[in-house]
DNA sequence: ATGAAAGCGCTAACAC
DNA sequence: GTGTTAGCGCTTTCAT
């Protein structure tokens, strides 16, 4: 017992492992046990380490545990969008704070990679060689099923619905983007409006499909033309120039549903620029209670999703996943109409 | 030498150093050497060394390094911000990226650090506490004598100067603000606007200080009034409370020069709202080529700084600190004025 | 349920 | 200049 000097030690560096073990009077395993808390251990013997480790502060060492369990501790954030994109979207930012919020509490570490389709393989690569004990994915572009693929191999979840994803596959975390455009579109009819443009995301993103669809379904339900439709980009640009579009149709409208207030942003130059005032002649709901809608003037009236939450929600369902523990596949967060001064 | 099957192997897992030492036909040792560019290896060795490495496209495994070297590999990213304020500012976006992406290809791994002032301490006891090899601080308070402490016992590099420095304490990475609001409030200047007012930071922050500096200097230059003064905080709706308050004042402008495109961009709604157009009523002029700048209507003309350049850069000093080389105490980047349509 | 002991892949004295 | 040899702090069989 040449280690029975731990507790008289002038500790040097940080405790160790060994040091609990002695202070515990048990061995190194049961330590390493109880901090894997792995079933077979009495409660004594939980509760001397547990006390021992309070007493001495003892953090595990991360490199010794990855390199002596094989294991990363790691976990991928995959963004499949340029860096430019990425940090001009406010819908990342809150989605990554949400993931690092719920891994700060956990033993993973976030593992950021901005993967451009271009060197996707690259990505897949990284992944699939070890470097992460799990993946959360942010698809949005149709283009996923690599990353459905790479899911047989690791855990994955997905940020969004997987859109290439036959019936069943892959894990996600969404927002019910058909329910929220509805409840966008059904505000600007219950206010009396009666020529609802909208400003779509593009055709390959569920988020760009889907709100058609809730607009659509609204106006149809009233009983209303759902035939103004243009897309764009997701962008203040992008929208601005769809409301030009919008405009240039020669059609008088009284409302705009835009797919996301970025759009909205954009559109609502366009319409002051046409001498036409909101909400007065035009009124306009979007989705996203972001940035650009808590900024706008007038403030946005819009359907604010979760975001940060799902980025929780994203975290903590990869962990239980890597820990084998059982979740559910789909997850659906909630919605709600935030009242601003655009309808 | 129960290990000559290493080249036979069928690989289970990665290559390891053993495995590299084999095909080279050197030791372990000379192997790590190599890895770790000691001086003392000799050409041919290397040369065996790096066909090696490249033949079994070996790795090393950071985990064992990090447990064997007792380094961390780890470089903090401290941003002295709360949460929010952080994800809303593209500047601290692209200072990440510069960093992330100088780092990228180094042995080293960014750790974020995002510190308000308020647990500033929990934030030094864990630099302190050697859990990363050097730490990265965007300076911007006055309130940073703390970490010019810690530069004592640890790498650090600033971005922007920082404000508590005696002369010659501490390294860092920064644009000549004074020179930046000159030019673009020169640019104004020479468009012959005579009343010019100016949106300046906060007074504590050194962007804060020697912008309204630079824009005093020019105006002086011109035999113009520099009188026109109001603070804010950086953000748009800062911007446009002083930009309000500047006109209560009841004097008319005709140009205006904004310490950051954020401020600018919520100027621009008030002076609308105002009555007033943008350039043709009041020039505008502003500092932050970002995504303000390039989304406001009109679109702003402004002064570039190279944020992502300064990431790299201050990425770059640290990591040669942290393995003992020279760097320049204080690295200067040069701004440019970018034309858009607000002067 | 617990302990003993053998590594995980690498670095760093120390000898030659 | 290069090899030998102990570990770094932890997990994980395998006994007991």
């Amino acid at each position: 017992m040449s280690d029975d000097t731990a507790t008289h030690d002038t500790v040097t560096g940080a405790p160790t492992l060994e040091m609990v073990a002695t202070v515990a009077g048990v061995s190194r395993a049961t330590v390493s046990r109880v901090i894997n808390d792995s079933p077979r251990v009495t409660p004594a013997a939980i509760a001397a380490v547990e006390r021992a480790i309070a007493e001495l502060g003892y953090v595990p060492n991360r490199a010794a545990r990855i390199l002596a369990s094989r294991r990363t501790f790691a976990i991928a954030l995959v963004i499949p969008e340029n860096t430019a994109k990425f940090f001009a979207d406010p819908y990342f930012a809150q989605v990554i704070q949400g993931v690092a919020l719920e891994l700060s509490s956990t033993a993973y570490t976030l593992s950021l990679l901005i993967a451009p389709e271009a060197d996707a393989e690259k990505t897949r690569n990284f992944l699939q060689a070890g470097n992460v004990d799990g993946a959360l994915v942010l698809s949005h572009h149709s283009d996923d099923r690599s990353y459905l693929a790479l899911a047989r191999t690791l855990p994955v979840v997905f940020g969004g619905r997987p859109m290439s994803a036959e019936g069943g596959e892959g894990y996600y975390v969404d927002v019910d983007n058909v329910a929220a455009a509805r409840h966008a579109t059904e505000h600007l009819v219950s206010l009396g409006r009666r020529r609802v443009a909208t400003i779509a995301g593009p055709a390959d993103m569920a988020a760009g499909l889907d709100r058609v669809d809730g607009w659509r379904e609204a106006l149809d339900a009233a009983g209303l033309a759902a035939d103004l439709v243009e897309r764009a980009d997701f962008t203040p640009a992008g929208g601005a120039d769809a409301m030009r579009r919008i405009l240039d149709r020669g059609v008088t409208i009284d409302a705009l549903f835009a797919a996301s207030s970025q759009m909205a942003a954009g559109a609502l130059g366009v319409l002051r620029d046409a001498g036409l005032t909101v909400p007065d002649d035009v009124a306009i709901t979007s989705i996203d209670n972001d940035y650009f809608a808590q900024n706008a003037t007038p403030r946005l009236t819009t359907v604010e999703q979760p975001s940060v939450e799902v980025g929780r929600t994203m975290a903590r369902l990869i962990v239980d996943r890597i820990e084998g523990r059982d979740v559910a596949q789909v997850t659906i967060l909630p919605t709600r109409l935030v009242h601003g001064d655009s309808a």
